[in-house]
DNA sequence: ACTACGATGAACT
DNA sequence: GTTCATCGTAGTA
């Protein structure tokens, strides 16, 4: 939840720093610091020069890429700054729900516990899929890509 | 200084 | 299914 528009995270994707397609993997530059600020940072970047991307910096400079969100509250901010209505399509990708949560590089190195986040884990257990990762060229094997079964609110469907 | 290339999404065919 | 917009970063010289 950011600034009270948000939702309930449906799928992920993570990164580790030995893994080769992490930021991380390079070592610590001035744009993936947040990376190595420690567990519960935010670390934002541009991706493909136009959108961003936003993840959860966890121990050891590894991070957990948010996919996708099921819109829950402040859907109609969310519809004017992604200019479409449908709920499935406001945050089902990383660079949409990046958007429609109105983050930027200044959310960059912010810390999760603390305004305008707002992060809840959840109560009720929800049955996860595993499969590939996505969009990434180097160990893109790694089945480091998690996400809610059935959910009707993710960037794509799960290999079979 | 110069170049290559994305942890993507939207618009096409 | 394919094409491409668009720019910061990192690697090379």
């Amino acid at each position: 939840m950011v600034d009270g528009v948000g939702g309930i995270i449906v799928e992920t994707e993570a990164y580790h720093p030995e893994d080769a397609a992490s930021h991380a993997f390079i070592g610590q530059t001035p744009r993936n610091r947040a990376m190595f600020a420690g567990p519960g940072h935010v670390y934002v970047y541009r991706s493909y020069g136009i959108h961003w991307c936003f993840n959860f910096v966890c121990a050891d400079a590894s991070a957990v890429l948010v996919r996708a969100i099921e819109p829950t509250a402040g859907l109609a901010e969310m519809a004017e700054r992604r200019g479409l209505a449908d709920p499935r399509k406001l945050c089902s990708g990383p660079g949409k729900l990046a958007q429609a949560l109105g983050i930027s590089d200044r959310h960059d190195g912010l810390r999760l516990d603390s305004t305008p986040f707002r992060f809840t884990p959840s109560t009720d257990p929800l049955p996860v899929v595993i499969g590939p990762r996505i969009g990434i060229s180097k160990a893109a094997e790694l089945p480091w890509r998690f996400g809610v079964a059935g959910s009707a609110f993710l960037s794509r469907n799960f290999p079979t």
